[in-house]
Formats: structure tokens, sequence, C-alpha cells
DNA sequence: CTAGGGTTAG
């Protein structure tokens, strides 16, 4: 697939070099000129407005086909557009097709004046990107360039890149920036800032600071989201030396430290229990008048949950609304949360009951939170109770929520149901991980039921899945 | 049109 694409994109490259690299600057003079709107040109009037459903499109693509003098590809593409709103991406692929074989030929494109419709093609890639047809936009990408059907622009390259991210090729998506940028069309440093994106949450966090190096080399500044996506990056798996010489480097490169980055900082150091670094931060965000929003006071509450400090996380809760702030649904999780760690399970279901007095819904964490929290205080048939509630409002159990009630039925020694919601959960396409094996063989191994422990964990690699050493420390 | 938040295993 990488391959693959690469050498296709060389292929149109090659063919597209020949034809515009120089002429860029006149394409788009042609193109603002075309633009402007004279009151004398004798446009068709045609009423997109019409335009409900598919077939409505499709019938006035038919009228505009017969219009003479013929529709322009602004208007092609606002009915393209309407066509990828309703996220009909390909019953826009083939009226495009169909304009374009019933249309003038390529070359013909130019004389009649209608120029490259970008916007057009922008928009059935992203149509195609957001519908998880990552092969076919690819192919209409390709298909651009090798047929030379327009100049992309920033925002094309964003899309295809983004898409790309997004859809998971983050390495092709590197090796096409990489190609774009010994192009004439320079990415966006948007494009970088996708890139970096993914590769940091990919663990490439090597390969990101490469490319920041290399960006800085080609002359693109990073921005403040370039630097924040790094930060995010470097902070996930503990690199703080290198987060350190980030913040300086920005600090050098006079680009602002903002909310977000104060955010990323005070989430890092909760998350490690650093809870005095967290509240060092938030001291300098307070010298520079920069407020506490509602992510990092939920970054805050969860860092002092889970080293204990649990009067200082319910303070900060009650103090939200006095900084304009409302407590969400993830804040009252992560309290609830805290409550539960410190055995004060009763002051978690209170908080719990809050929830919808003050206009909050319930979601699969704060369930699972709650469910974990009575299982742990031995509070079984609550528990239960609590799972049948959530699946009365609808709310979808995810793996987190199977492993702790498999948890539970281990506690209590009901192996049947365990092995059996097993299967429910496989039913329900939610795969079991290291951690589903690992409560059920700690589980059985308490019980005294080695064999069917030890059945499980020699099952686990056909599986694909590896023991870790939780695994081990069961037995 | 791209950056930060909550849940599971003695």
């Amino acid at each position: 697939m990488r391959f693959s694409t690469m050498a296709l994109f060389r292929r149109g490259f090659a063919a597209k070099k020949r034809y515009f690299s120089s002429l860029p600057f006149l394409y788009s003079s042609f193109h603002n000129l075309s633009q402007q709107k004279s009151p004398f040109s004798p446009k068709p009037r045609i009423d997109f407005s019409c335009i409900h459903e598919v077939d409505d499109a499709v019938f006035l693509f038919r009228q505009m086909l017969t219009m003479r003098p013929k529709p322009t590809h602004v208007d092609f593409n606002r009915l393209l557009t309407a066509v990828v709103k309703m996220k009909q991406y390909s019953v826009a692929l083939n009226l495009f097709d169909e304009m374009h074989q019933l249309g003038t030929p390529v070359s013909d494109f130019f004389k009649r004046g209608y120029e490259p419709n970008v916007t057009t093609f922008t928009t059935l890639i992203k149509g195609l990107f957001l519908d998880d047809k990552v092969i076919e936009a690819e192919k209409l990408f390709k298909k651009l360039l090798a047929l030379r059907l327009c100049e992309p622009n920033e925002v094309t390259i964003l899309t295809v890149i983004n898409g790309l991210c997004k859809a998971g090729h983050t390495l092709t998506a590197y090796d096409l920036l990489g190609l774009f940028e010994k192009t004439t069309w320079k990415p966006h440093v948007n494009s970088y800032n996708t890139v970096f994106d993914s590769l940091c949450k990919d663990r490439m966090v090597d390969e990101a600071l490469q490319l920041l190096a290399k960006m800085v080399d080609n002359g693109i500044s990073p921005d403040i989201v370039t630097y924040n996506s790094m930060l995010q990056g470097l902070c996930n798996f503990g690199r703080w030396k290198d987060a350190k010489d980030l913040i300086t480097g920005m600090v050098d490169h006079k680009v602002s430290l903002n909310v977000i980055t104060f955010g990323i900082l005070v989430d890092a150091f909760c998350k490690e229990g650093m809870v005095k670094e967290a509240e060092d931060v938030v001291e300098i965000m307070m010298q520079r008048n920069a407020p506490l929003n509602t992510v990092t006071c939920n970054a805050l509450i969860d860092g002092y949950s889970l080293v204990g400090q649990i009067d200082k996380a319910r303070k900060l809760l009650d103090s939200m609304p006095g900084r304009g702030l409302k407590p969400c649904i993830i804040s009252y999780s992560s309290l609830i949360n805290g409550y539960c760690k410190k055995g004060k399970v009763e002051e978690a279901w209170r908080l719990f009951l809050e929830v919808p007095q003050k206009g909050l819904d319930y979601n699969v964490v704060t369930f699972t939170t709650m469910l974990h929290g009575l299982f742990s205080a031995g509070r079984f048939a609550e528990g239960l109770k609590l799972f049948k509630d959530m699946q009365a409002q609808q709310v979808i159990p995810n793996l987190v929520t199977y492993n702790t009630l498999l948890n539970g039925l281990c506690m209590n020694k009901q192996f049947a149901d365990a092995f059996s919601l097993l299967h429910v959960m496989e039913d329900q396409g939610v795969n079991p991980n290291i951690i589903t094996y690992n409560v059920l063989i700690h589980g059985l191994c308490k019980a005294g039921k080695l064999e069917t422990a030890r059945n499980l964990f020699n099952g686990l690699l056909s599986k694909g899945l590896q023991p870790n050493v939780q695994t081990y420390n069961h037995y």
C-alpha cells in the first residue's frame, strides 16, 4: 500500500511537473478574474435549493448537461458539494466521471475558459476519506495528478495528508509530505501538524522530532500547534528532558505558550502523580492571567484523586462555577473515581446520583467507574443492578466495562457466568485483551481452578495476546 | 483546519 502509493504519486508528479510548475501564478490570477461576478455575463440560473435528496441532484445534473450555455464548473461544483454533503460519495464520483466523459476533453478544458476546479476534487477526496474509502480517495488524488485535472492547493494537500493520517496510514502521509516538499506545492504547516500528531500517537516520537528539525531546515516555521503536538508526544512517553528542551525552543523562537501548552503540562504531571509540579504550572498560569479551563481542572481533579488528595479534588470541582466553568461529566467521573479509590463509595454514590440533577448524562466511563467502585467495596448485587440500569439507559458497555464485570464475577467465583460473558462480549464485537484474560486467570487461580487457568494461559498466544508481568504474577 | 481531559488486572 505504502509503496504503490508512492510509485503512483511519482508518476503523477512527473506528468504534472511538465505542465504546471512554471505557471501557477498565472493560473491563480485567471482563477480570480473568472470568479468575479459580472452583471453582464448571462449565467444560467440553476436552482440548487430544489435538491432535497440524491435523486433531485441526479435529475438536476441531467438538466445541467443539456443547458446552453453550459453551466460552469462552479455550478457543477455546487451540485457535487450538495451530493457530498448527503454523504453520497460514490454518486458524486460517478456524476463527476460522467461529467468528465460527456463534457469536454481535458485538453479543451482550459480553452473553454473552465479553470481547474480544485474545490470539487478536494471536497470529493475529503468525502471519500470521511466514508473510510481510503483507496478510492487515493485513486482520485492520483487521477487528479496523472490527468492534470487541476493544480492541488494547500487544502487539497492537507485533506490528503490528514485523511491518510486519520485512516492510520501515518507513514504514507509522512512520505507524501516529503515528496510534496520537493515539488512546487509546498505543504502548509497544518499538513505537518497532522503528521506530527499521528507520529506521536503511533509512538514514533523520534521520527516526529526529526521531522521538526527538517521542517525548520526547509524554512517552515513550526507554530503553536506543532509544538503542542510534539510536547504531548514527548510527555506521553516520559521524555521530560526533551519536553523541557522543546519548551526552551518555543521561547527561543518566540512562540508563546498558550492555555493548551499549560494544560498538556498539567495533565502530564498529574498522570505521573506529580501534583506539586502541576500546581507550579497552575501558579505560572495565574501569573500570566491565563485562567484554568475545564480540561485542565479535570486533569487536576484526576491527579488529586490519583494521589489520594480527595479533598483538594472536591474543592476544585466545587470552585469551578465560581471560575465561570461548568463541571462536565468527565469532572464528575474523575471525582467519583477518586472517592472510590479512597474507599469512600458512599460519597462516590452520592456524587453519582447528583449527575442527572446537574443536567448531565452518564456515559460508559461514569458507569464503569461506579461499577468498579461498588465491586471493589464488595457491593456485588448493587453493581449488577447498576449494570442493568446502564443497559436500560442504552449506554453501550465497552471493553473496560466487560473487564470490570468479569472481575466482579470472578471475585464471586461465578465462573460459568464469567465465561458466558466472555462469549457475549465477543458476540458484541468487543475483543478481549490481555487484561480480560488476566482477570480470569487470576480469579481461577485464586479459586484453585489451576487446570482451567492454565488452559486459558496456553491459549493466549494463539489469540494473538502476549502474556505480561501481571499474567505471571497471578500464579 | 490541525493541539490538551475521565474507566479495567493483588
